[in-house]
DNA sequence: TTGAAAGCGCTAACAT
DNA sequence: ATGTTAGCGCTTTCAA
């Protein structure tokens, strides 16, 4: 059927060996005599062996839990595209007997990451994956999964002390860059431009202030170019949050406004569209509902596409390919930065995850 | 292990016949009494069987060939993406015990697809994927691939009369409108445009017709704004093709072109960059090497990334999952419009192909 | 018409 | 340290 098909067996007969041998050498099992490893690696050497993966699955006939660790997806957009992804990996999964626990915690508050990190960690899964969007409370859980020699991978926010098995996101420099680019194309210099920040925990979000920094980055390695940019960084609670956006619109000076996370560009659209001024230009990121019609009306005239929902269905698929398959995962994989405008927008709606 | 699992023994036992009885019905081999079929009927119809892939797979121990058709990809950067796209499907699917075999020709001549075309049905492949670029030969050819009752997926260019298992692409039409909305940005309405083709069959190339009309269509349903929009098409081996760009460049009303093809874009950059000018918007299509250069030093304002590689990649994926693991594939799969700038370049070749 | 049994390639437990 | 063997769930062949 499959004459050039090299199997275990084969790498035996060839060895001199038995297949147990094989076996135990291609795993680094240990028990083997230097001499007998010696022939076998041989072998492996002049051939290409590639086990198959079917053979293998079905033989170890094991099934694995993996536990995913998200914000509440219930009212907020992102996190819910992060959950649908991790749905869609769920389906997938579910032919190599492989379950995935979702464990959702409240996005504004450490504790119940805290409680609902304990809890999935209680099920002895065999593999996590999380955002650790809360970097103190991150680094305590990770230590506590290490310990238990629980693999896990990491999306949406890198920390790289952890080690994770792998990093799924975006490069937050490049994206504040090319939030910068997009700013710039075909207006002139001069004004002020807005960098703001909507998020919980600010000043502990590490990959926002990476945004802010790349985008400033842009201009300032163009001495041609001259903007006024001032950071505004809000909570999502806060008092008078939009009466506070409506007077930074107000400032007649103003050129653009660059927001760091998809909930505030939602929030800074609403407000600009009421302020009816057309000359504001609008950079936020991410396909998500309330962010689709002020992109369709020209509100919004960019967003830099994370994807969570790709990132989230990736995470999972790295992890059971490690798991289920023993095959070995990318240390990180950066996402490209993908701008969205109003002509390709649909295009990215209609497209599939693979 | 995985106490949920229904085997066919359970449905055997439960049934209070053989396996072996539970597998005529299930697959309609015939050879069972009425009584016996409705005992195994009736427990069917009570749980909810699914079967085992994987232990389906090993079992039937089927191997499969795909036959992948496909331009030279020598001295053609985007038919290299293509079958660089393949060569990493090659490797992803020897696992599985299906090996995909490429089968290049030259494409400037169909005589030389109707050849290797017809090589590749002599072998009986189990499945066929092709980037089909000429259209009546591909008519003819996916006729007698139909009547081998081999299935087969189109990518690149979509010929829908021919009902494949999957096209995998981009909507042309779309792709022309995205190309129109990034010549408008922050320009102002008036001057002349050019759309040129460059490209061996192109009035037999829909796509780049389709590709032309949305660009027309995105001014034409814009009455503000006006254009003088002419269309260039030459073939790549034109006479004097250099100099002929060189002249359309001259005049000094224009104020951007849009490029049908990856190999146009680098060709008519190269001609603009020696022609100096700063003042024309150049749009084409596809991070090809020859491109790079001309986006990194601003010749080229924008590409649109068809991903060649990953559409390759991805039509194997279908068909192989179709094939060893008897999943649907979806009729068509569009890749999203993928705008790529200076700044989100290198985000794009970083990005792996998953 | 039916059941029993071999075997797909690999893993892992079990003798030796 | 090494070889043998019993599965994993399914397909398919072979007796009965």
């Amino acid at each position: 059927m499959n004459p050039g098909k090299i199997r275990i067996k084969d790498i035996a007969q060839m060895a001199g060996v038995s297949k147990g041998t094989v076996d135990r050498v291609l795993h680094n099992r240990g028990r083997v005599s230097p001499d007998a490893y010696q022939k076998v690696m041989k072998v492996l050497q002049e051939i290409d062996y590639k086990p198959n993966l079917i053979a293998r699955t079905l033989s170890s006939n094991k099934s694995y839990r993996i536990a995913a660790l998200l914000p509440d997806p219930a009212n907020d957009g992102y996190w819910a595209q992060s959950a649908e992804g991790i749905r869609m990996a769920q389906s997938e999964w579910a032919y190599y007997n492989t379950s995935i626990d979702i464990y959702t915690f409240d996005q504004y508050n450490k504790e119940s990451f805290k409680q609902v990190a304990t809890n999935a960690l209680a099920t002895h899964p065999n593999g996590v994956v999380t955002a650790p969007i809360f970097y103190d409370e991150a680094l305590t859980f990770f230590e506590r999964v290490r310990e238990q020699e629980i693999p896990y991978v990491l999306f949406n926010t890198n920390i790289p002390e952890v080690r994770p098995l792998t990093f799924i996101g975006q490069d937050a420099y490049r994206s504040g860059t090319v939030g910068a680019e997009l700013m710039y194309l075909g207006q002139q210099s001069g004004g002020k431009l807005a960098v703001l920040h909507l998020d919980e925990d600010f000043h502990n979000s590490l990959h926002l202030l990476e945004k802010e920094r790349g985008f400033r980055a842009y201009f300032a390695h163009r001495n041609t170019i001259h903007f006024d940019i001032k950071e505004y960084s809000f909570r999502p609670d806060e008092d008078h949050l939009q009466e506070k956006i409506d007077t930074l619109l107000h400032d007649d000076a103003l050129r653009g406004i660059f927001v760091s996370t998809s909930k505030g560009t939602s929030v800074v659209a609403a407000s600009l569209e009421k302020s009816g001024k057309k000359n504001v230009r609008l950079i936020g990121y991410d396909i998500l509902k309330d962010n689709l019609k002020y992109l369709r009306n020209g509100t919004i005239d960019f967003l830099i596409n994370q994807n969570p929902k790709r990132q989230a269905f990736l995470s999972v698929s790295h992890l059971g390919n490690h798991l289920v398959f023993k095959k070995e995962a990318p240390r990180e994989e950066l996402f490209p930065l993908e701008v969205i405008t109003q002509q390709n927008l649909d295009s990215y709606l209609n497209s599939g995850i693979h």
